[in-house]
DNA sequence: TTTTAAGATTGTAATCATTACAAATAAGAA
DNA sequence: TTCTTATTTGTAATGATTACAATCTTAAAA
């Protein structure tokens, strides 16, 4: 695996580590789900018993605040999280509701310039919404 | 003005006129600021003083099943509207946390086939966040 | 016209994600 | 060690959204 650890990840954001942010950064990482809050929190409360949510609030605005995560807005209900902040769109399954990185065709959607009608563009984000590919499948 | 009137929109999408859901997608026609349903409600009531809350959110439920409106999720803490829904991208400013509409490079941005990596796309949101060319003035 | 049934609107109460805050704990410097 | 600061924690408050039941409207049937 090629991929940074969460030391080494905090690190370089700048980010003091503790033992309660590698473990959220490292449940990050090797998460290819988006997770919510809640599903942070009731996976690693097992490994970490004196966790608290408010923790993983915290730790997240952190993360976010230092570039070392991001925050989607899909779902007007919960917010989830990706540390992947390399340039891709997420697909959501209105089926399934899982959430899919899409890194196909970015490359177009992002500005050329940082500048658009005279805004100052610092980041976007693009939503793609439809029937996954397994889902289409059980549909047929 | 070549504006549809609201009258005319809710029968397009197949949508049976009332005083509140003409009021309400006659106000989301007026208004570039993609409101959020405070917005509307504090305005509306004025002119309707029996106007409900829940009446706004049951209406742009219905207006979005039917295709009539889509729901902005830019912000975690408030969805807002957008009676236009036709493809275009949104811009948040980030100082002045207006939402903007932003209809340049569109084309370049929406898939070509509605299939993309398999999966089925039925529909696609575009966030860019920044600072507007207004809020740039005022920083230099 | 009156009756009736379905649809629309309303107000109140419940839900639930998120935040505020203050106390407890941990880490690091002197 | 002691003092200071940063981090974590639990509880309580906030505020957007939804559930629900009661009321009002509409329009068709009798």
């Amino acid at each position: 695996m090629n991929r940074k650890d969460a030391y080494t990840i905090l690190a370089e954001y700048n980010i003091k580590p503790s033992p309660q942010r590698m473990a959220i950064m490292e449940y990050l990482l090797n998460s290819c789900t988006h997770p919510t809050i809640d599903e942070m929190y009731n996976c690693l409360i097992k490994s970490m018993p004196t966790l608290s949510k408010t923790t993983i609030y915290n730790t997240l605005k952190l993360f976010i605040e230092n570039g070392a995560a991001q925050m989607l807005t899909i779902n007007e209900k919960t917010s989830c999280y990706d540390a992947d902040t390399s340039p891709h769109a997420h697909f959501i399954c209105e089926k399934c509701n899982k959430v899919l990185d899409l890194y196909y065709d970015v490359e177009d959607i992002f500005p050329k310039s940082e500048n658009m009608h005279g805004h100052l563009i610092k980041s976007m984000q693009v939503y793609y919404r439809g029937i996954c590919k397994e889902c289409k499948k059980d549909i047929n």
